[in-house]
Parts: structure tokens; C-alpha cells; sequence
DNA sequence: CTTGACCTTCCCGCCGCTGGAAGCCTTACA
DNA sequence: TGTAAGGCTTCCAGCGGCGGGAAGGTCAAG
């Protein structure tokens, strides 16, 4: 099948399976003998798990990392597991991070009137430093 | 004084100071004779004001809003807060997506042996579709 | 034989910096 | 007065992960 076809089956569009191809996350795909991409549907496989990867907040390199330990029958799944915590790890930090800025902002989101007046602690704690000083905010 | 002094005082790295020069994020700095950027007080409050905003998440872009909020006198604090919401909305959003990988995630790994041996609900999970169609997942 | 959809490559832009090269300026010290 | 170190300047390139769009080749249907 051509790219577009593979691109509709795998949920990844065209431009990104080549750039994928690009940058050796996936192999180079066969030609036609006009030079068209040919995939497979093993290749469209391959692209849906890249996907779900990916949907999963794997980066490109870790993703990369997966498909290896995919196509090696001796893995250890401890690697995989290993794999999966730390980036669960990595997602636990962003959300802590996030979580801090939420409260922070809050904070200053509850004292602010928001009414036409231009009197605002939004403002004021921007100014004043209510993000890292005071509170032990995130980052 | 110079940037070096200003980044210092204000928290905001000298190549970002210019980078915000650049993109307009603040005025062009005034210069010694020597070509040299000139600093005020109130110009390391403006970056510290910058500092604060961009550690809370806030896009350059919307940090400029708020700057203009900031210096216009005869704002709202209504759109102030609004601003804000806005921007805890997105962070909002940003959570519930990583909570969801979070779990999508995790309910693999807690069915992974994590040995030497090769199975692995894992691999098994981003190869068969464990993302998106089952279990409501994330984006 | 034409039309329109598809494919190809290529390069630029996004965001928010960060690093580095090449070169000028300033300051401290001998 | 010389010189060495450190600061400053500009510009260019790259990170991740694509997306947009141009210029051109190909293919299937009418």
C-alpha cells in the first residue's frame, strides 16, 4: 500500500511516517519503481505502535527503545518495565510541576476580585514574587 | 548597570534577556557608548515580573499580555483574572492528558512480571492498542 | 487526453531558549 | 604601558516533533 493508506490505518499522517523514516525511528520503506513508499501491513503495525507510544508520552527515542525491545525475543521485560517507570517518573514530575503552578496561580486567582477595578493581586504577586520565593512553589 | 548584573539580579539568563529584546518581549535596552545594553532597577523588576509569569507556565506570548496589563493603569482585574483562568484551564488540561498516560500506563506495568523473561504485557498492550480505544484513554 | 488526487523532495517555521564562534571593550594587576 | 581575563556584542545553528507549502512527477478514472 501507498503512504496514504498506511497513514489512514496507523493513525500516524504521511508527513510524519517520513519523517519517522527520516530520522531511523523506522526503516526505509520500499519503492515502487516511480519512487512511491511501500508499506506493508507489518509496517502498519509497527506504525500503531509507534502511535500508541507516542499517545503514551514516550519521546521518539524512547519509542525507538520500545521497538527494539519489541523485535528482541530474548528481552527481559524488566527492561520494558524499567523503561515504563521512568517514564512514568518523568510524567510524575511533569504533573507535580504543573500541580505547583496550578496552586500558585489559584492562590492568586481567588484574592483577585476580577471585576473593572484595576486593583489585582494576580498582578501584585507577579510583581512581588509569589511564585518561587514564598510558598515553595514548583520549579 | 550591564546585563550580566541585570540577569543576575532578575533571575533571567543574559542570552534570554536579549532573546526577549529580540522578540519584543521588552523594549530595546538603551547603550553606552560601546555598544553595551544599559539596565535599570526597573527594568530587573520587569524581569523578574517576566521570570515569575514564565515559571508559572505562561507562554511568552501571554506574558506580554500580561506586561501590557501590567503597565496599563487602567486595566480590569477582570481581565486579569481571566487571563489567569485561562491559562490554570490549559494547565488543567495538561494534567487530566498526563494523569491519563499516568494510568494507561501504569495498568500495564502492574501487570508486567518485570523479570528475565521476554513476555510482557507491555509491549503486548502498545502493540495490540492500549491507548486509545479501550478504557478511554488520554487525547 | 485531461483532470484531480496522490506521491516525491525540499526548506522554512513553530516555541523558548541555549551553545558556540568571532571579535570588541573594560578592568585589574604587574 | 602592556597584557590577560572576563564581560560584552552579533550572528548562526540546533534541540523535539512535526506541519505547511512549493515545485514537480505519477496514477486512475472519465
Amino acid at each position: 500500500m501507498n503512504i496514504g493508506t498506511a497513514a489512514k490505518r496507523s493513525g500516524v499522517p504521511a508527513k510524519t511516517i517520513r519523517y519517522y523514516e527520516g530520522v531511523g525511528l523506522i526503516p526505509s520503506a520500499g519503492r515502487t519503481a516511480a519512487g512511491y513508499r511501500v508499506y506493508s501491513d507489518a509496517d502498519v503495525e509497527t506504525l500503531r505502535f509507534i502511535h500508541r507510544a507516542r499517545s503514551l508520552g514516550f519521546s521518539v527515542k524512547e519509542v525507538a527503545a520500545l521497538l527494539t525491545l519489541w523485535h528482541d525475543r530474548g528481552r527481559a521485560s524488566a527492561d520494558v518495565r524499567a523503561l515504563a517507570l521512568d517514564h512514568v517518573a518523568g510524567i510524575d514530575a511533569r504533573i507535580a510541576e504543573l500541580q505547583g503552578m496550578r496552586r500558585t496561580l489559584m492562590a492568586l486567582v481567588d484574592r483577585c476580585a476580577g471585576d473593572d477595578r484595576p486593583d489585582c493581586p494576580i498582578l501584585d504577586g507577579l510583581a512581588a514574587g509569589a511564585c518561587c520565593q514564598s510558598g515553595g512553589g514548583a520549579a
